[in-house]
DNA sequence: CGGCTATTTGATGGTAGTCAAGTACCGTGG
DNA sequence: CCACGGTACTTGACTACCATCAAATAGCCG
């Protein structure tokens, strides 16, 4: 299975082991707009995205969700319940007709425990993750809606390419904001021509300037 | 060393284990309001507080600081630099005379090589840090600043009791706010007799109210 | 006592959240 | 093919919260 090779959380190991973790895995598809896990739910099984996008966010008891990682093929869903097994707060959405690769949280701490470098690479995306979350939280602090969204969508865009497929909705999760500033911060952005958005889509045009409005990115 | 048998990051290791990391360690003292290390500077060692309190902030470029942990006896100062050794954005400053013990880097990864263990506690430990920053990005959303004051005097209270050696800044950066909305804030609680304060110490009057407002806590 | 830091309080303005009404787009089913 | 329902987008008005600036007071340490 090459989408192990592919995958962050494995990387650096050999072949044969990889062919071992295939062995223990299943896949499971999700339909656009399912979910994947829903918030305090007792964590089972570690699990990559195998094809298509899923949305993680974490959410409020209040009902507020906010959108921490959009995550690709390889990558995983949620690090942490694997190992502590606990329920969290968070939440994943099939963003696309998606396929989820699975490995049983036993089998994966055993294999994980046989093979140090596993959890090591977990250490080094949780390390991104803690940072990237504290890198938003100074954004809350000090920066306006239109910096936050324009953090965003450079960092989508290095991510994806153009045109970005989100909606105003799941892009106010991901900025931390609400849909009506979004599309009022994104006008002020057509008007510079720096983007250019049709329902659902958004095309960067400038990615150049963007980027030089923009500095630093996100980590999603 | 029984520092050591107390740290949460050698939690499950043997006393022979423990005696390992002693020969290895060396201790410094900071004194009151010194820095233990500075952002931008590339993390040699693995440091953990021995005696004191220590605040580890984030910092933004343009200046602003966030505390996101008030770091006690047994407390890990840097959990990802150890492993990545880049530098980040984060500072540590002595809130007391403070002694630290560190291990240098290079020993310190091949002894969580050998003893995987150690990478399980820190894996366990930036889970609750993910958990807590994502937590406080929710609260910048929802929650209004008396609020998340509350919370950061109860996370505080549970963690030290009281009276509560902080000034009135320094909770405004754990709160993620100013001085001036801290003191306004304060002057509310007051009000409702829930705390008392002087001059750098705040005092908890009613520790079963402030809960019942407060709800859930954060991680400091 | 003098200087420093912490606290207190007031006035002001701006950002963005909320509510609301209306428009454009898309897929579906008749 | 067209009508329709639902969703996404757009825009306006209003308001609340809070950051900012500023000035004054109080406590602590040498």
């Amino acid at each position: 299975m090459d989408l192990l090779r592919d995958s962050i959380a494995f990387r650096g190991l050999s072949d044969l082991q990889l062919q071992e973790i295939a062995d223990m895995a299943f896949s499971k598809r999700f339909r656009k707009g399912e979910s994947v896990f829903y918030p305090h739910e007792p964590c089972e099984a570690f699990s990559i995205v195998s094809e298509g996008l899923v949305k993680v966010s974490i959410c409020s008891p209040s009902g507020i969700k906010m959108t921490y990682l959009i995550a690709g093929r390889g990558e995983p869903l949620n690090l942490v319940g694997p190992f502590s097994g606990a329920p969290r707060f968070i939440s994943a959405e099939a963003l696309e007709n998606v396929k989820v690769l699975s490995i049983g949280r036993p089998e994966f701490l055993l294999f994980a425990k046989r093979h140090p470098s596993v959890i090591f690479n977990v250490v080094a995306i949780l390390g991104h993750a803690v940072d990237s979350a504290n890198a938003r939280l100074l954004d809350m602090m000090e920066k306006r809606v239109e910096q936050r969204l324009l953090k965003v969508l450079l960092t989508l865009y290095r991510k994806f390419g153009t045109p970005l497929k989100f909606t105003s909705s799941e892009l106010a999760e991901l900025a931390g904001t609400t849909t009506e500033s979004i599309l009022r911060a994104m006008g002020g952005l057509r008007r510079m021509r720096l983007i250019d958005s049709r329902r659902g889509q958004v095309e960067v045009l400038d990615p150049v300037r963007l980027e030089s409005i923009s500095q630093e990115t996100l980590w999603v």
